[in-house]
DNA sequence: TAAGGTCGAATCGTATCCAATTTAATGCCG
DNA sequence: CGGCATTAAATTGGATACGATTCGACCTTA
């Protein structure tokens, strides 16, 4: 029960500023741990258990499991429950083009109309970027790393741009956790801090350059290729010796 | 109970021909149902009701109401029920300008590989949306619009793109029911027929610049002033005027 | 008469219960 | 000894029940 993280004192680092529910708890959990790692690609999600674990009914875990499946991060298989998903190398590379075409286009109205203010958001987020790459600790970096693109995307004028932004973003994050080459890091964070640059200077076309680039070298930092990945068998050995 | 329709033989033009699940039917039905206007935006969709309609529980009704708010079709309130989306002028316009760069984006890759079977299926969508013009019923040809945005997306290698797009699509069917204005049509047929004589042509620059020019187009045939709609108050005595 | 409060009906959120399906295990047979 | 059918446990899907919240009507009162 009580052997884990305590559901009632969530995270600490969170506080309900506003009405934090339930599921909303259980959803932003569950996500944290697949960014994270501890719940690699293809674990089984028992809505039982998980209600075991946060002392509520199934019927509110499969609310925060609906909800992750809509936005990609678990596979909800009728009657065979659900698992946290694992994305293709093809869904990958989409995901990675859909990010390319978004982000740029979205500097392309940020970035003039952008206020010192906002360049100082940006600052802090690329400390933190930096901050995180000097621990050492992929899960920080993971998440430095999206919450600057995610900052960065709260500057556009367009929310709905932007909601699929978060969504492309979560689900990033879990394909690098799934493909991440060990010898690489999750993004160059000296690339955010290039690309502040030019967007300080205001210049549109080098900043979606500089984005365009920047997102080519994750992708290309990652090992997409169809080796080991795209082979179930190889997975299975690994978890089975992982005693997952 | 049964004193109202049958849910089984419901859609009667909808064959099962595929595992056809009972709330996906709901989505689908109340989809259909706000697209052709049926229901205008702000119309309570109350979960018992629906039960009682379908003949299923509360359970399966909230997971179409669930699934329909993912698609930003309806809001659902907490502890107040759902109503189907009442979407701003701000919101439209930023589906309108997302729709430009995918739709754009995505012509950029699928106009030089086209297949002449593609051709061909995009030929029955354009004489699909002529047919409705023809016919002069509002409802077909917001439907027969949509269905050739999205038989186009389907031809896209980019299945995430296309997913944003399909949601794009459904979004916007709901703006058009919401404001067009009653003297124009939805989307002019004659510009997808324009924009398929320039996809015939492999010209990919001519093609997004038709594209990014038609959905402009589409856009300022709306009433996206702020007059009546924005005014909240204006809505309100409406609402009540039309004993909704 | 209008403003405010109280009560009741309706509706939503969640827990619990039961049926249906899947999964794993055991035993049987070739 | 290996493959397959039968059976039992576990898990999911859906229905029902009950507490909580909201909305509306009626009543009271200044």
């Amino acid at each position: 029960m009580s052997d884990h993280v305590t559901p009632q004192t969530l995270p600490s680092d969170k506080p309900n500023t506003m009405q934090s529910t339930v599921d909303d708890v259980i959803r932003r959990d569950i996500a944290d741990a697949i960014f994270d790692q501890r719940m690699p690609p293809g674990t089984k999600l028992s809505e039982a258990r998980l209600g075991d674990l946060y002392d509520v009914s199934r019927t509110v875990v499969r609310k925060a499991l609906f909800r992750l499946a809509s936005d990609k991060l678990v596979d909800l298989r009728p009657n065979r429950g659900a698992i946290v998903a694992r994305p293709t190398i093809a869904e990958a590379r989409q995901v990675f083009e859909a990010r390319r075409l978004i982000e740029s286009a979205m500097l392309e109205h940020s970035v003039p109309n952008m206020t010192a203010d906002q360049h100082g958001v940006l600052h802090d987020l690329v400390a933190a970027d930096s901050a995180a790459h000097d621990s050492h600790d992929r899960q920080r970096m993971i998440r430095a790393s999206g919450d600057f693109h995610r900052g960065l995307a709260a500057m556009s004028s367009n929310q709905v741009l932007c909601g699929f932004l978060d969504q492309l973003i979560g689900r990033t994050s879990l394909i690098i956790a799934m493909y991440q080459s060990h010898t690489s890091a999750a993004c160059s964070h000296h690339a955010h801090d290039e690309l502040l640059k030019v967007i300080e200077q205001a210049d549109v076309a080098g900043a979606q350059r500089a984005m365009r680039r920047h997102l080519h070298e994750c992708e290309d930092q990652l090992q997409l290729t169809d080796t080991q990945h795209a082979n179930p068998l190889a997975q299975m050995l690994d978890a089975s010796h992982g005693r997952n």
